[in-house]
Order: C-alpha cells, then sequence, then structure tokens
DNA sequence: TATGAATGAGGCTTCATTCAT
DNA sequence: GATGAATGAAGCCTCATTCAT
C-alpha cells in the first residue's frame, strides 16, 4: 500500500514536477536572452520574468537571485555545447593523422555551427560572463583550461602514435589550436557572415602545415 | 628673453596645468585599477575618487561621467600597448621568412611582457570591456578586426615575396594566427605563472610548420 | 450569478485596484501640500513620501518622476477647480444684464469659496507654478487665455443681446474682468482676512458702472 | 592736510569703486537674464559669471550667495520701474476727472512700455521670482499691497473731491484697477504681440464706465 | 583682488529582494 | 503557489560655496 501510494504520490508530483521544471527551463531561456541580448547588468529580474509572462515576484520561487539564475544560464549553455560536441563525436582515440583531421574537423564544425546558429551563445559566454563578477571570470577562465586538457589529450595521443610531430609541447600546442578556435569565434562576433568553412579551412592550414613557403627550408 | 619667457609658456604647461594633467592621470589609473581589481559595475565613481584621494565631485571636474573615464582608461591602455609594440618593431617591410620570424616574435615577446607585466591589462580589456555596454563591446571587437587587418597585411607580403604559402586565405589566416595571441594572453590570465616563452615557442611551431608529424604526407 | 459577479468586477474596482487609486490620491495630495508650503524645489520626493507615510521608493510606482507629480498636481487643482465653478452653474445663455449680474457674482463667489477654503491652492497655482519651468509656466498662462476666451464669450453674447456696451472690445474687455478676478485672488493670499464679498462687490461695481463720479459728464 | 589725503584718497577709491560698481551692475544684468530665461533654479552661479565673463569664484566678493543676488536684482527691477514710472508723472494731486484719466493713461503706457521693452523684466517677477522662496514671495504679494495703496490713495482724493464715485470702496476698487493691470501684463506675457494700446482703452473704457449696456438701467 | 579647483551635501532614481494576500 | 506592492540600499550626478594661490 505504502507502494501504492508512493506511486500516486509520484505520479501526481511528477505532474506539478513537470510544470515546474517547464517553467525552470522557460526561465532560464529567457535569462540568456535578456543577458545576452541586453548584458546582465542592464537586465532586471522584471525583464526576465515579464519576457516568461510570470509575476517577478514568482521568479524567486525558482532561482535564488540574480547571480543564480545566471550561474545557471552558464551551466545550461555549457551543458547543450557539450552535448552538441559529444553527440557524435567519439570521445577519443583516432589513431592515424587522417582521422585526427576528420574528428577535429567535425569537431570545428559542430563549434561554428553551434555559435553561427546563435550568436547570442558565444556573446553571452565570451563577452558578458567574464565580465560579471569574479567568480564567473574564473569560471569562464576554467573553460579554457578544461579545454586545453581536452585538445592536449588528442595531442598527446597522436605525438605518442607517431602521427604528430614527436616534439611537441602538447599542452602549449593544444593552447595555440584552442586559441585559433576562440579566434574564430571572435571573429563571428564582429562579423556574422563571416564565412566559417573558408575560417575553419584556414585554420587547419595553419595547425596541420603552417604557414611557411615551401620553397624556404622547414624551420630547425 | 621675451622670447625665453615665451619659449617656457609655449613649450611647458603651466603649473596649473600640470597639475591638472596629473590628477587626470591619477583618476585614469585608479579607475583602471579599480574596474580590472572589481569590475566596472562593482565600481562606484566614489571608489576612484577615494582611491585618488579625491572627493568624489572633483571626479567629475576630469570627466563627465563614468562611461566616459572607462572609454579613456580603455584608450590609455591601448595607446600604452600600441606604443609598446611599434617602438622598436619596424612598421613594415621585412622580406625573408628569418626576418619575419624575427619580428613577429619580437612583437610575441613585447605583448607577452605587457601582458604579464600587468595582468590587469588583459583582464580590463578581455574580460571587464566587452561587457560593459554594447559600444564598448563592438569597440573591443573592432580591435581585433583591426589587429586581423594588420596581420593580414603582414601575410599577403609574405605570399608576394614567395616566402609564405602561396595559397593562404591571408585574412582567415590571420585570423587563426591572431587567435593563437589571443589564446596566449586568455591562457595568461587563468595560469599566470605560464611559462610565456615555451607557449610563444609553440605558437610560432604551429604557426610556420604546424602539427603534423614528419611521418606522414603534407595534406594535399 | 455570473453576471452579477461580472457586474461587480466591471462596476467596481477590485480591492486591489481602489487601494491603489487612494494611494495615488494620496500622493497627489502630500505633493500639492508639499508643493504649496514649501516650494516645488525645496520640497524632495522624500518629504512627499515620508507625508504619506510610505517608503521613496514607493512613490516612483505611481509616478514617473518630480515633473510628472507636480503635472498631476495641478491637473488635479483645475479639475477640481473646474468642477466647482460649473457644478451649478449654467455654462452659458443668460439673456439679460440681471441674469449676468446674478451669474457673475456667483462665479465670483464660487471663485472666491474655492481660494479661500485652502488658499494653498492660488499659492500653488499662481505663486509656485509658473516658476517651475518653462512648460509650466507656459500652461499656467495658457489657463488665463483660456479663460479670457470663455469671458470673452459671454460678453460677446451680452453685446450682441444689447445688456452689454455696444462698441465693447470683447477680448481685452474679458482681459480686463479677468485680471480683476487674478487680483482679487493675489490680494486674498497676502491677506488671508480679507473680506472678499466685499471685493467681489468692488469688483462688480467697477466692472459694471466703473468708477467715475455721476457729477461728472461719462467719458466720449 | 588732512582734507588733501582725504581728497585723494577718496578720489582714488572713486575710481576702484566705480569699477566695482560697474561690474556689480553686470551681474545684476546678467542674473537678471539668466533667472529670466531660464528660471531660478536653473541658473547655476557659473552660468551668471560666465556671462559677465569672470570667474564664479569672483561673483561671491560682490555677492553673498545665490539668494542674495537674486534679492538684488528684484531691487533692481522695482527701482528701475518705479523711476521709470515717477518720472514725469506727478507723484500725487490730480483735481479732476479729467486730468486723471491722462495721468492713469500715463502710468497705464509707462507700465506697458516698460513691460514690452523688455518682457523678461514680468517674466521675472510675476513668474520666476515668486516661487523662489517664502520671503520672495511676500515680496512680490507685498509690492501688490503696496501699488493697491497708492491707487487707492488717488481714488480717495478723486472721492473727496467729488469726480470719483462717492460710495467707492478705494482700497478694494483699488485692488480691483490694479487686477485689471496684472491682467493687462499677464497677457502681455502669453501674447507679446498682443496691442497693449487696445487693451488700456478697454480697460481704460471698464474702470470709468463699466460694460453695462446704456439701455439698462444702472445698478443700484 | 580674481580665480577656479576642490568639496560634499543633497536629491533623483533604479531595482533586487521580501512578504502579505 | 503566484503575485506584485513595498521597500531602501546604493549610486550617479549637480552645484553652491570655500579657499589656497
Amino acid at each position: 500500500m505504502a507502494a501504492g501510494v508512493q506511486g500516486i504520490q509520484s505520479s501526481v508530483l511528477s505532474r506539478a514536477e513537470r510544470k515546474k521544471a517547464e517553467l525552470r527551463r522557460e526561465i532560464i531561456d529567457a535569462a540568456f536572452e535578456c543577458f545576452a541580448e541586453r548584458g546582465y547588468h542592464a537586465t532586471a529580474i522584471a525583464d526576465i520574468a515579464a519576457r516568461v509572462g510570470i509575476g517577478h515576484g514568482t521568479f524567486y520561487r525558482y532561482f535564488e537571485n540574480k547571480r543564480d539564475i545566471v550561474e545557471h544560464v552558464i551551466t545550461d549553455l555549457l551543458e547543450k555545447i557539450t552535448d552538441s560536441l559529444t553527440a557524435d563525436n567519439a570521445p577519443n582515440a583516432v589513431d592515424t593523422l587522417q582521422d585526427y583531421r576528420v574528428q577535429s574537423a567535425r569537431i570545428g564544425e559542430d563549434l561554428a555551427r553551434i555559435v553561427t546558429a546563435d550568436p547570442r551563445v558565444p556573446r553571452m559566454l565570451l563577452l558578458q560572463a567574464p565580465g560579471i563578477d569574479k567568480d564567473m571570470g574564473d569560471r569562464i577562465l576554467g573553460l579554457f583550461e578544461y579545454a586545453m586538457q581536452l585538445t592536449s589529450g588528442y595531442l598527446a595521443h597522436g605525438v605518442s602514435l607517431g602521427y604528430l610531430k614527436e616534439e611537441l609541447d602538447v599542452d602549449n600546442t593544444a593552447r595555440a589550436i584552442n586559441g585559433m578556435m576562440l579566434g574564430a569565434i571572435v571573429a563571428g562576433l564582429s562579423r556574422p557572415d563571416l564565412d566559417q568553412r573558408a575560417l575553419a579551412s584556414a585554420i587547419r592550414g595553419v595547425m596541420y602545415d603552417g604557414i611557411s613557403g615551401s620553397l624556404t627550408t622547414p624551420s630547425p
């Protein structure tokens, strides 16, 4: 009987909980839009509530305070990005340069798709978030560190298998490569019509072969 | 003798003017420190004034408003950086890959020195400034565009002289290269103790020769 | 029953709306008192709020800003005056001098009653309001113009029916007559104990018959 | 010898004093212009100083504070008006209605000339001054009382000589007559192009003979 | 004596947050 | 649970006045 009650209760609650979760979702989305478009400080809680169509007192039933919501907005964005990137990309393990090229091309394309699909995403993450406060700034900086570690792992794998340069300083090279990605996203922010495929191609060109002309001897 | 007096008057600012200029300078510096450390929105005019040791009303004798001072802070930072970069770097015209390597190494070192000497500079420019408002965000983004054009010019020069790859997409390659610089600065923000020389070296490695291992065939 | 509920809802304001309207009313009244007593510029929003017994932030939930409230104060005063004047005065159409005398006497008495009942009313309208800013000054001046037109209409009617002097310059005579009313109000401001009935009588004396002694020949 | 020194000193001082008096004069004029055009509260001391072309610190060597200067501005205006009015008008003593008509016509014309010549004068006295503070308001109201007494005196004189109505309530009639003048000035403020001669004529018409048509019996 | 740099009281306004309904 | 009315801390900015030069 307890199980039955439990079952009934849980199914009843789950309906209410689902609605609650949906509204949470809506608030996060609205907050994201406000923050990305107007900026964090220029956005009032009332703006977010109005966009959702709820009273602004209700907001506080779903989130602690303004700082809380922006935390969730960021977390949410990062989750979405992570999901997109890991959706059809093998988490690791490519064993030839050719496969690596393919995989990094795919990752680049995915990233390009994400930031092109909704420029408010990079705008929020790169322009707005870092200035919110020290903690948020550190969080964004931490992202870069994290991305560096991922890339570094790939590179180390490639070096150990011999399809990447033996002498590679993997961490710093990872920073360089990720920097190019960052540069691409930033470029997309000032030039929404930029041909991201061409840019990705140029990045891969530098990444694999550098810019030195064939007439010159390779650097020692 | 009249000429002498005239000379003094014209070449040297009057005492009052000098003092005024000095205080202006001090206010800009104090504002920079406040903004970089606490953030633009968390900084009150009173904070800046207190740091300088003046009444907050005095602030308004030197700057229109809060937006005005941050504009000057940014302008000032960019001027300093530009000055540092152009101080002993030939503005352009290098005709061999070797010279180009030397020059870009120097630029990289200069940049590294600037951001390492005072991490509040990149913190202000990259973390705080973009989120202040739309205009400031655009201004920072514009910087990247500007830097791209400079780099692109160098690259085009190198291509035309044959010491850089013939098929280079100079604009996008410039974005990639500048992205690596940006990545280096960002990395320095989260890791103040990072070995910038090693990072610069890794960047040059990628930049000139890429990461492909020698055993593999170059990309088609 | 649904109709009943509907009726209640539509005909009566909800409790919250009533309370809101009441508070609005209280704020306007308090502002009027502050402005009339201390003057517009000497009155802070906090003063008004304190008089109502609300936080000064609450004020801004009811009125845009200081300029907004004074606009409403004036509008409110004028409405009250207009209502009082038109309450039992036929809007127009009197066809004999006798009737005209009666009506203008009543208007004069009404006006006297209003300004005597609360001297802050003329104090606000005549002493404070004109100096608030250009717009408000113009608004008050506009009132005089409007009053002149009303009076002028009455006079023209009387002239056409022959119970007023044929050669009357109706607009300017209206200005003269209204000027006497204005003078009476102003006199009441410096002399609150002034016998307004006697003053009104003197005004009517001048108005209808002038001051010339009977021994002298009427002016040509 | 003392006399000689005295003489020298006084003549020397008088030069400096004259200059000082001139500057005082200029400051008063500038303040009048600022106050009348922008309003008392909207005018900063710096505005006045700038208009004169002196440092705003200098202002305080000539006047105690902002309240002090406006007091002088008003005093100065009233003096000018009084001077104009008493310039060629016999201070009193007219013994026939004819003379009285002539004199009051001249006074009216003088007044009209003054306020028409520089509309900032009535604007300052009637629109700005009363709202400055309680004292200034009282001062302006006091003016009307004073004017009433003057007019009343004239009327009493006329009554006693029989050329004005015997039963005249001289004080209140004076208020009525002065009210018409006030009305004329106010009308001139909203209508700068108003024909003041016609208005003056209408006022005299009411003043001497009233508006009653000849067909009706005079009021009892 | 003239100046204007410095000052801070004072006032407006916003908005995150609370809480009674 | 939802609401929005109320609140006051907080911050921007002005400007009358002082005073050292």
